[in-house]
DNA sequence: CGGTCGGTTGAAAACAATCAACTTCTGTGG
DNA sequence: CCACAGAAGTTGATTGTTTTCAACCGACCG
């Protein structure tokens, strides 16, 4: 509900493309000085992928730093034998790519057709080494993110497949949110393995516990790549291990 | 189980205690500039920690950052109805305590014996805030824990016990080295709950998993608390899953 | 109109959890 | 020094959730 950003005029005449200044206060990028902005849009590059196209691949040179403007990507880790699992969904506003190693530690990918910005690995430490306030808000997300991988351990080693369908269906509707829709119905843009594999399950435990919530009355499946939350307390009680299972 | 307040112990003097600016590289705080050492000392107390000691729960004010610089400190995360997640365990070297929230996510406790240095959260902010070279230090730190926060769910989601117990052994190793202590014998200086908890399995699980592998001769476990790795080429296949299970 | 892909459903198998008994170790006090 | 109690760890039997293997359905597409 917040209305135009006296910043947008800012980052007009970067092109109509790249919004990653206008995504309020979830950027890493957002809400920066005009300075700040200035010369983080001086190292900015864009990049479009189409659904299912691969950004980089684990193992790859960690060359580039990307936030998301559009769309939805798919982090993911490979074991040799090709289980996988995907240790996040990015959306709007996220950024991924920095690594400790030089070489990327994860898969990514696009779920759906999405607009990333791009910032050169050097550049972007050139960058955050002189501008504080950049550096600070890179800080404060690398905590959040910190902070949302050990609540997914939490899910992944003490949760049963119902509780973590449960979480895993109120975090995308608190992320609607977050973007601005509603909390129900939401978009579910990945397919059922992706899901599997982000919650530590098989394809056919994902639609089972899907088919018995639907039955409980807990959501509705109106369309492929929506779910209705249709009794979000008892979906939270789940969730939280209130609800004997 | 509230322990005694751990703040009673706060040492006024710095002293010979605080070695966690001789942690060499391992320390956010090491290998700092004179002036940046300086700053930071300029705001550091210290506190010293019981086995089993509680250094603060869940969802208190997340009033204060720590490093360990002896000892090893278990952080874990509790559903409500009593499962428990271990979310890691840190060694000298290892910080904690930043919160994206102002409340503390998970549950800090002593393992074993442990001296921390303590910061006031609002200090170190502000001090990260004029001192580039800290603030960057701690992103490389940060990167690091997600990285390894990322590892873990890979872990969690989809390996086996016996794939677990060895990735976790051989992870004790490799920090081991890390101290400058041999790859084997390792210390395991947690319970086997705290094991169980941290790998998402059962302690019958954990206990029946090590027999099997000493039992394989994989392991020796000359007396409690202490882990021979005898095979380390076979954890290692087991661990990376090209070992058929 | 066959073919593939994503998803659902069914039956059987398996791995880990649960319930339970027992052992070992440790610390305490007589 | 020994006896005892409690905690930690091990082992056994059984159960159960999730996986695996397999068949089937519907949509989309050449």
């Amino acid at each position: 509900m917040n209305g135009p950003d006296p910043l947008l005029k800012l980052v007009a005449d970067s092109g109509p493309l790249c919004r990653c200044c206008d995504l309020e206060d979830s950027a890493f990028c957002a809400g920066l000085s005009p300075e700040g902005l200035r010369r983080l849009r001086s190292i900015r590059g864009n990049l479009t992928c189409e659904a299912q196209e691969t950004v980089f691949r684990e193992g790859d040179n960690a060359e580039n730093i990307y936030s998301v403007v559009q769309g939805c990507i798919k982090l993911s880790k490979l074991l040799s034998d090709g289980r996988r699992q995907v240790i996040g969904f990015l959306f709007p506003g996220d950024f991924f790519g920095f690594s400790p190693s030089g070489l990327y530690g994860y898969t990514a990918e696009a779920i759906s057709p999405s607009t990333l910005c791009r910032f050169s690995e050097q550049r972007m430490k050139a960058l955050l080494a002189t501008t504080p306030e950049l550096e600070q808000r890179l800080r404060t997300r690398l905590v959040m993110e910190l902070a949302f991988a050990q609540e997914q351990m939490l899910l992944l080693g003490r949760m049963s497949a119902r509780e973590k369908i449960s979480h895993f269906l109120l975090m995308l509707s608190r992320r609607a949110v977050a973007r601005h829709d509603p909390p129900s119905p939401i978009a579910v843009p990945m397919s059922r393995l992706d899901m599997a594999d982000y919650l530590g399950l098989t394809i056919e435990t994902v639609s089972r516990t899907l088919t018995t919530m639907k039955k409980d009355g807990l959501i509705a499946l109106p369309s492929p790549g929506v779910v209705d939350l249709l009794d979000r307390d008892g979906l939270h009680r789940i969730a939280d291990g209130r609800d004997g299972g």
